[in-house]
DNA sequence: GTTCTAGAAC
DNA sequence: GTTCTAGAAC
């Protein structure tokens, strides 16, 4: 097995079974980019499974198909015989703070053996990778419950409140940080679309509270603005994490997306926010902090 | 993102 | 013993 570079730059990496290979800025991947760690990612192949396991080592994000793995932590690229020539995935690593991919290093894996003659080439598809999920919820209509020219807006598949919709844009963006100015009105449409959506909803109840929001490193590729009611009672609210995305700075209200996207043209880098997903429990009512998720949950159905 | 589960916390 | 969480796998 091979990892392949997108952009032949550079000669394919021969990945044995099971041999962790480390990659990088080196004369080998001919990455200059001092953004790029020398030990950037390491990457261990399975051959008989037909993937490998890729970790980030260097602090400077690296990407499978648009994600950030994380520093630290591991994803998994399969490798796709069906694709050819064109791999739909890549592994970026990419400049922190500047948000630009001008040291990206896209790699497909090559499948075969240096003594295999004409071997299937096979590119890595990361196309059923559980962050691409949102593009097929968009078209289920058991989700759907709103849509026009711009914008779909469905039902959270695993609501963390009473109400929560996404709002889609039908234009394939990845995430807040792909956009620009040219965006801000489909911004400012997804906002209304989702006020809309939350007061024809809940009509009855004209005291739920709703934010509108981003979080702000999504797991979830496609742009989505939460639309969610502040009770956060549902039995799909589950982990630290769950809670934190919704209750700290983590969430980003849209209007603040939108404010930045009209005076600087771009969002700000939010990556560092991910700690807050590790912050102690607190009430986002009265501030109590709880010690666990049982007893948070039972102290913010009384809370007012 | 969720599910599963080992082991920590109680 | 049970409850709960965090990390791996998907």
């Amino acid at each position: 097995m091979y990892l392949q570079c997108c952009n032949h730059t550079h000669e394919p990496i021969m990945l044995l079974d099971g041999v962790a290979v480390t990659i990088g800025r080196s004369a080998g991947t001919k990455i200059l980019d001092k953004l790029c760690s020398r030990t950037q990612l390491q990457i261990v192949a399975n051959h008989s499974k037909k993937y490998a396991m890729v970790k980030q080592l260097g602090a400077n994000p690296s990407q499978i198909d648009g994600i950030n793995i994380g520093q630290g932590k591991t994803d998994k690229l399969s490798v796709d015989r069906k694709c050819d020539k064109k791999g739909t995935s890549s592994l970026k690593s990419r400049e922190n703070m500047h948000n630009s991919q001008k040291n990206k290093t896209s790699e497909n894996f090559d499948n075969g053996t240096a003594a295999d003659v004409g071997p299937p080439r096979a590119t890595v598809s990361k196309s059923s990778h559980w962050s691409q999920g949102l593009k097929s919820s968009m078209t289920d209509s058991s989700l759907q419950v709103y849509k026009d020219d711009r914008v779909i807006v469905i039902k959270d598949k695993y609501p963390k409140a009473k109400f929560h919709f996404l709002v889609m844009p039908v234009e394939n963006i990845v995430s807040t940080v792909h956009l620009n100015s040219a965006h801000a009105s489909l911004l400012d449409h997804m906002w209304k679309v989702g006020r809309d959506i939350a007061k024809r909803s809940c009509d009855d109840d004209t005291k739920t509270r709703f934010r509108y929001g981003y979080h702000a490193v999504p797991s979830m590729s496609h742009l989505h603005m939460h639309v969610i009611s502040q009770d956060f009672d549902s039995p799909s609210l589950k982990t630290k994490k769950h809670w934190n995305s919704f209750t700290t700075e983590y969430f980003v209200d849209a209007e603040d997306i939108i404010h930045e996207i009209k005076t600087e043209g771009k969002v700000k880098n939010r990556r560092h926010m991910t700690e807050l997903l590790k912050n102690a429990l607190r009430c986002h009512i009265c501030h109590t902090e709880l010690k666990n998720m049982p007893q948070l949950k039972k102290h913010i159905k009384d809370c007012r």
